[in-house]
DNA sequence: CTGAAAGCGCTTACAG
DNA sequence: CTGAAAGCGCTTACAG
C-alpha cells in the first residue's frame, strides 16, 4: 500500500487534519508545522491520492472531451488534434486533466456525455462540434452541467462557446475576390446542419448583395460531406450552368475537388478553401485558404470553461478567434 | 445532491450492500431482489458514482496516454490521432476511459507519467513513442506500473509493446527497388535516437548486403528531424557524391524534400517515403510509401494493456502489426 | 492555529 | 442469499 496522510501525520506528530490542510494550502497553518509536515512528506515520498480527494471534494479537476469520429476528414484535417493541443495547454496550466472519447455519431456522443456527467468523472465538458439540433447541448443545458462548445451553437441562451467569425471571414474573402475583378462567384458549401456552413454561406451572400452582384441559386451548391468528390461534382453542376470567375468553398477538401475539375477541363477559375489544412500547400495550384486557428479555439474553450468552474467571472460567455486569409496560387 | 446507493436501498427495502452487489453483478443475489433493486434504480434514475467506486476498488478503469508534442509533424502526420482512435475503440469496448497529456519534451513526459502513477488516476499508461534511453519506460519499469509502448523499446525485458516490423518493411521495400533495376540506392533516415530509425536503416543495409550490393556510407544520411528541408539537404549531400537510382527515406516529409530536390535539378530518381500520410498522395509525383496502420497499433496496444490489467494472460507481451507498401508514381 | 469526528459514496470480509 | 460494519484516503465544520 502507498503512503497515506496518516503515516505523514504520525511522522510529523500532528493530526491528519493538519496534514490535509497543509496539502490544500489552507492559510491558517503556522509556518513551523508546515515545515515539519513538508519534511515528513518528503521523507516518506508522500503523494496525495487524487481519487480520494476527488471524492471528498466532489470535484475531479478533469474536463471531458468529445471528439466526433465520422470520417476520414479527421485525419486529413488536423483541426481536432490542434484544438486538443490548445485545450491541453491551458488545462495543464491550471492543473486540470482531460479525458476523451470518440463518438461515432451524435447519439453515441450523447451517451458519452451522459456517462461523463452521471459518473461524476468530469467537472465540465468540451464539445468539439455543434450540430443544428444538438443532443449533447440540449442535454447538458437541461442538466445545468458546465460545458463549452467549440463552434457557435444555434440557441445561444447562456451557453459558453468559442468560434471564428465565419460570416466575417467569408465576407472578407468574397470581397477580396470581387476586388480582384471576379463578378460571378460560385459557392460550394458543406451540409447546412453545421452552423458554420450557414454562416459562411451568409457571408458570401452578403458580400455579393452589398456590391449589387446578384446571387444565383444555381451556383450555390450544398454538398453532403466535405470530400474532394463532392467538390468535384459540385463544380460540374455549377459549370453546367455557367463557368464562374471564382468559386468559394467552405472546406479545403471541397476546394481540392474543384481544382481537380478545373484542371481536367482546362478552366481558369479562382478557387478558395477553408481551414488551411497542410495539404492545401501541396495542391497544384496551391490553394488559397482561411486559417481558423484551431489551437487558439481549443485554448480559449478550455479557458472559458475552467474559469467558470473556478467561479471566476468571464467578461462574456463566448470568445471569437480571428481568422487569417492565406492567399496562394489558386487565386492568383 | 444526486441519488446514492442508500436511497435506492431504502426504496427497494434492502441494505446498501445488496444494492452494491447488484450493481457489480455479484453472482449470489436472488433474481427476486435483483428485480426489485433494478426497479428502484430505474425509478430514482440512479447512476453509480464512479469516483466512489474508484476509491473503494483502488482502480479507475482509466488509461493514461502521453502524446509527444514536439513538432509540426504532429499535424501533418495523422499517426497520433489514428493511434488514439484505435486505443479509444478498444478501450470503449472494455469500458475503460482515457486520459491524455501532451508532453513538450521527454522530461515533461516523465513528469506527466509520474503524476499519472502517483495520483492513482490511471490503472495503466500507454506511451506513444519510445526513445533510446527512455525516462518514462525506465520509471514505469522500476515502479512496476502497468504500461505498454507503441514502438519497440530498446531493452525488452518484460515490457509490453506493439510495433511494425520496421526492419522487414524496409527490407522488402529495398528488395522491390532492386527488383526494379535499382543498383545504387541512397538512404535518408531520421535521428537514430528513435528505434524505428535504426531498424529501418538495418533493413536497408541487409537488403543490399544480401544482394551483394555495396553499402556506401556517403549515401546514408541521418537527419536531425523529419522535415522537408532536411530531406532536401540530405539529397543534396548524396548527389554531391553521386546521383543514385533510388532513395529510401524513413518519413514522408523527408521524401517530399528529396522529390523537391529532384524536381529542381531535373533528376530522375525513384523515391520512397514512410508512414503514408495523406499528403503523399498529393505530391507530384505522388510518393510511394509504407502504411504503418497506426489505428491497429493503437488498438493492439490498448488490448495488451487492458488484458494485462484484467489479469488475462497475453500469449506474448508484444504484438507486430503488418505494414502495407503503397506504390505510387515516385517509384514508377 | 490544531484536533476529533463525521462524511464523501461506494465495496467486501465476516457472520448469519 | 443478505445485512451490519469497517474501510478506501481524503476534507472540513465544529469546537477549542
Amino acid at each position: 500500500m502507498a503512503i497515506t496522510i496518516k503515516e505523514v501525520a504520525k511522522l510529523a506528530k500532528v493530526s491528519p487534519s493538519t496534514v490535509s490542510r497543509v496539502i490544500s494550502k489552507s492559510p491558517r497553518i503556522s509556518d513551523a508545522t508546515k515545515k515539519v509536515v513538508y519534511a515528513a512528506m518528503d521523507e516518506l515520498k508522500y503523494k496525495p491520492n487524487a481519487i480520494a480527494r476527488n471524492l471528498a471534494n466532489a470535484s475531479t479537476k478533469t474536463l471531458g472531451l468529445i471528439i466526433p469520429n465520422q470520417d476520414e476528414n479527421l485525419f486529413k484535417n488536423p483541426f481536432f488534434i490542434q484544438a486538443m493541443r490548445g485545450i491541453s495547454i491551458y488545462a495543464q496550466k491550471k492543473n486540470y486533466k482531460i479525458m476523451f472519447n470518440y463518438g461515432s455519431n451524435p447519439q453515441d456522443e450523447l451517451n458519452f456525455v451522459r456517462e461523463f456527467v452521471h459518473s461524476k468523472w468530469v467537472d465540465g465538458v468540451i464539445l468539439l462540434t455543434a450540430y443544428e439540433n444538438d443532443l449533447c447541448i440540449e442535454y447538458l443545458n437541461q442538466e445545468a452541467f458546465p460545458f463549452v462548445v467549440v463552434g457557435r451553437p444555434y440557441n445561444i441562451h447562456d451557453i459558453m462557446w468559442v468560434d471564428n467569425d465565419n460570416f466575417q471571414a467569408t465576407y472578407n474573402l468574397v470581397n477580396r475576390l470581387i476586388q480582384k475583378g471576379c463578378q460571378e462567384i460560385g459557392f460550394v458549401g458543406g451540409p447546412q446542419k453545421y452552423i458554420f456552413s450557414k454562416d459562411r454561406l451568409e457571408g458570401y451572400k452578403r458580400a455579393l448583395e452589398l456590391r449589387n452582384l446578384s446571387v444565383h441559386p444555381e451556383t450555390i451548391i450544398e454538398t453532403e460531406d466535405f470530400t474532394e468528390t463532392y467538390g468535384y461534382e459540385a463544380m460540374a453542376k455549377i459549370c453546367a450552368h455557367k463557368v464562374p470567375h471564382a468559386v468559394v468553398t467552405t472546406d479545403d477538401l471541397l476546394g481540392f475537388g474543384v481544382i481537380q475539375y478545373c484542371k481536367e477541363h482546362n478552366l481558369s477559375v479562382k478557387v478558395t478553401g477553408f481551414n488551411n489544412i497542410p495539404l492545401s500547400v501541396y495542391q497544384n495550384p496551391s490553394l488559397t485558404s482561411v486559417d481558423i486557428k484551431a489551437e487558439d479555439l481549443g485554448y480559449n474553450a478550455a479557458k472559458l470553461l475552467i474559469r467558470a468552474l473556478e467561479g471566476l467571472e468571464n467578461p462574456v460567455n463566448h470568445y471569437i478567434v480571428g481568422t487569417d486569409l492565406i492567399e496562394r496560387e489558386s487565386t492568383k
